[in-house]
DNA sequence: CACCAGGCAAGCC
DNA sequence: GGCTTGCATGGT
């Protein structure tokens, strides 16, 4: 059995004994963009209106000038420490492919992000690449967002849907985000005016809420599983884009595939552990450059 | 210089 | 329904 404990000592929390758990796995997966790893190895971003800088030891994790509260409030829930990944590895490494995946990306978990945030990180990710996603989210928010101060720094919150209604097509070029300003802007737009509901959104069940959010332009089958993943924790959407369709083609069906079918194998072998399975998959394929 | 990057929408048949 | 093409920007 695992026996995490939580500690807050010198202004810090400190879990020790985290089980399935590593930084660089579940930054560098693809689920968030607002995180990066400093030098000393540890990695510094923010959610929800707070930044944060965490670090690890093994098993031992570190949240730097983190209150309780914030923990139980926030970083709690945004790393998913509730769930038992060890029995998520175990029901989906019935082959040798997953068996691979989930040992390779062994400490993945999957961050409970804000929904307005993965809206548009995702709009933004279209046809794009993961360090220019990056690049154009920091500039969303060193422009819209509110500033936070924390250890001495300054960094900048998400901008919300109000402040991002509000501006012109060539006020976001700013942020170079090309022939996504218009997409960004209507999602804003929908949300900020109250033609959208993001609390009636969270309470529809899948199939409705992914219908709901495909209302808003730039968002596809494709965004709306990445929405349904990591803002609103529906752990069954399983989003394929190009890497996991190669990766399944390579790995499972020897030949090309389309995209339908690569979907209907996943709901097969995967089911309700879906999007745990395809960040699994990501990590390792991108890694070792499989299916390239 | 082409070609492509966590796709999508619009325009075809 | 499925299939093509243009799309902004930046990197190789």
């Amino acid at each position: 059995m695992y026996t995490m404990e939580i500690k807050y000592e010198g202004g810090n929390i400190i879990l020790t004994d985290v089980p399935d758990f590593d930084l660089r796995h579940i930054f560098d997966c693809g689920q968030a963009f607002r995180f990066d790893r400093e030098s000393d190895g540890s990695y510094f971003g923010a959610a929800f209106g707070h930044a944060l800088k965490i670090s690890q030891n093994g098993r031992d994790v570190m949240l730097h000038s983190t209150t309780e509260q914030e923990f139980n409030e926030i970083w709690y829930k945004f790393f998913d420490l509730d769930r038992d990944y060890g029995k998520i590895k175990s029901s989906l490494a019935h082959d040798d492919v997953m068996r691979q995946a989930t040992e390779y990306g062994y400490g993945i978990r999957i961050l409970k992000q804000e929904l307005w945030e993965t809206i548009i990180s995702f709009i933004i990710s279209a046809s794009n690449n993961i360090p220019r996603i990056k690049g154009i989210i920091e500039r969303l928010c060193a422009n819209f967002g509110n500033e936070i101060s924390y250890m001495g720094k300054t960094c900048f919150s998400f901008p919300t849907p109000e402040r991002l209604a509000a501006l012109t097509g060539s006020e976001l070029s700013v942020i170079r985000a090309g022939f996504r300003d218009k997409y960004i802007l209507d999602a804003a737009r929908k949300i900020a005016g109250g033609e959208m509901s993001l609390d009636y959104i969270r309470s529809l069940p899948t199939p409705e809420a992914k219908a709901e959010l495909m209302k808003i332009n730039g968002v596809g089958n494709k965004v709306s599983d990445c929405i349904l993943l990591f803002g609103l924790n529906r752990a069954d959407s399983f989003p394929v884009d190009v890497w996991i369709r190669r990766i399944m083609e390579h790995c499972y069906f020897g030949r090309e595939a389309s995209i339908k079918e690569v979907s209907e194998l996943a709901c097969e072998k995967f089911g309700e552990l879906g999007g745990f399975a395809q960040q699994y998959l990501f990590f390792w394929a991108r890694d070792n450059k499989i299916g390239t």
